[in-house]
DNA sequence: CTGCATGCAAATCGTTTGCAGTTGA
DNA sequence: TCAACTGCAAACGATTTGCATGCAG
């Protein structure tokens, strides 16, 4: 049981924030070190990696893209959803067809050429879910 | 105008083609040239990322993830839907309320857990569907 | 034959980490 | 004071690329 770090409120980490909930865009880590840069000249990348990570797992924002790292791919090329185990990462389709018309009203709300839409659900896959009663802590 | 290459059905080729229909789970390149090299103990991961992509540009396989390689992130911790150009690869949000009870929906189709879903709107920006005209090929 | 495809190794890109020095509470 | 935090540079893992050779059509 690992206790969780006292945070300090730094001056990067403010700037980081104040950027970040600045902005509508959506921007990758090193969109945001640019613009940060312009406060803080000095700032590290790695600041602004490790201080998203922090802000994230305080719920002060969130990370995109929730699959991380390593893409799949898949050898059905029909449209259709996937579940994705949040802890192994592993990958199953649904058996749920594609709710219709759901790209004809996005059209409507949106300046977007809309051509395709994906939905996927994330949570725990049996095997983790299991294995999941051990360790409590995080 | 640059012609598109005339492809040729390598040994190689074929051989990732067929292990990847055969799967159902969504394997990580990786994954895939594992099971390839059982097959061609030669074969290089890079023949693997090349072909896949090839497929992919063909019709016969699909990327997942489309998000591709760099994370975004969000300072809107409120549960929303997202618009991502496919060109640029800008995401932005979208004034569209959460769909009640697709998690519930999905909880009697699934073993897993569901815990959240995403759901995403793939298509092309104001800008890059102007800047679209131009240029024909691929 | 021709040029698409391959294997290999090196390069690249985004992200993470080790470390010694700095700083907020 | 002192653990959390920082900048820097090196490490990392996934993917891409340059190049000389191989091979399908």
């Amino acid at each position: 049981m690992v206790t969780k770090p006292v945070r300090r409120m730094t001056n990067q980490r403010r700037v980081i924030l104040e950027e970040l909930k600045k902005l509508h865009s959506h921007p990758t880590a090193d969109e945001l070190y640019q613009l940060v840069r312009r406060h803080l000249p000095r700032v590290s990348i790695a600041t602004v990696y490790r201080n998203l990570e922090i802000l994230c797992s305080e719920g002060l924002a969130q990370k995109m893209d929730i699959p991380g790292t390593q893409r799949r791919f898949d050898g059905d090329t029909n449209n259709h959803y996937h579940v994705r185990c949040l802890v192994c990462g592993r990958v199953e389709d649904l058996d749920f067809d594609p709710i219709p018309n759901i790209e004809q009203t996005i059209r409507n709300r949106s300046e977007y050429k809309v051509l395709s839409h994906r939905l996927e659900f994330i949570g725990l896959c049996p095997a983790c879910l299991s294995s999941e009663g051990q360790d409590l802590d995080t």
